[in-house]
DNA sequence: GTGCGAATGATAATCGTTCTCATTTGCAAT
DNA sequence: ATTGCAAATGAGAACGATTATCATTCGCAC
């Protein structure tokens, strides 16, 4: 349980959704979230608000660097409060898991490569698909005692 | 002037606007076309399809391995010929322009994260923004003789 | 407590893409 | 060259994610 005070220092006024939707994100326990997840949630949870307004508090948190946006496979961005370390993520092809890791030596090879090119690197995208092999993921091709 | 006669070969019967849409990849200077330029540009060719045909006939390729599929940031899709050799992307964020690379040590790197994760690594998406600083870009702040 | 601009939420609108379905096409067998 | 028919096309509807609109409500300084 945090105290989300951090709405007003983050030049937001402090409003009963948007604080809700800090709070969640907060205290929730998969990092990585869709807008309509978060949502549901807190639906679910027998709060009142409207999918636009998480919407636009998502938004800007974004903009006011306290959340971040990612654009993984299908369609839907999530969302993961920021705490100011910077990863990349490995996401499951079967089950949708993340992980979360950062290597030096992939982020320093980047930004020799743009300026080889001729740019200042501004930002990156690098996500990694696979299959991970937990034993609720779906692609674990379930062997039977007899072969079936 | 290549001789497209690739659709039978990949499984696809040998349509005029497949061919129309596949000739343009290969004669076009820029490689990374959203569906709607590939679109536009037939039309102003004179040639008679429909935006709908267009992104068939591309996903149509993507699943035969002729064209590959990216999705940076902005909304639509863009669109390359393929041409065997794995790369990756850096983007321009004022102008757009797009550069390829490959570095073998990210790759490499890409793989071991993943497995050492516990995933099999399927396929990933890295892509660099930066600034290029190319004359015509608009990120280039002109600097007029006299201040202003 | 009042007042007012900002925030909310239901809903419409937008954008990129896919689906529907009546018409046309490719092509193989006559 | 015809014919036949499944597959492909294209106009437009439909879709899913996100944003915009706008009447109502809220946060907060006085
Ligand atoms: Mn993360
Ligand atoms: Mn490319
Ligand atoms: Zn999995
Ligand atoms: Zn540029």
């Amino acid at each position: 349980m945090h105290q989300p005070k951090h709405l007003q220092d983050a030049g937001l006024k402090s409003t009963l959704p948007r604080l809700k939707v800090l709070e969640l994100l907060e205290n929730v326990e998969d990092r990585h979230l869709t807008a309509e997840a978060i949502y549901r949630k807190l639906l679910e949870a027998g709060e009142e608000i409207g999918l636009a307004t998480v919407y636009r508090a998502l938004t800007q948190f974004e903009a006011a660097g306290l959340v971040t946006r990612h654009h993984f496979e299908g369609g839907q961005a999530v969302f993961e409060l920021e705490r100011g370390l910077h990863h990349d993520h490995i996401v499951c092809v079967h089950c949708g898991r993340v992980e979360e890791f950062y290597d030096k030596v992939i982020e320093k090879r980047q930004q020799s490569i743009a300026e080889k090119l001729g740019y200042t690197l501004r930002d990156h995208n690098m996500t990694l698909y696979g299959e991970c092999h937990g034993p609720d993921c779906p692609g674990q091709k379930k062997k039977g005692p007899a072969a079936g």
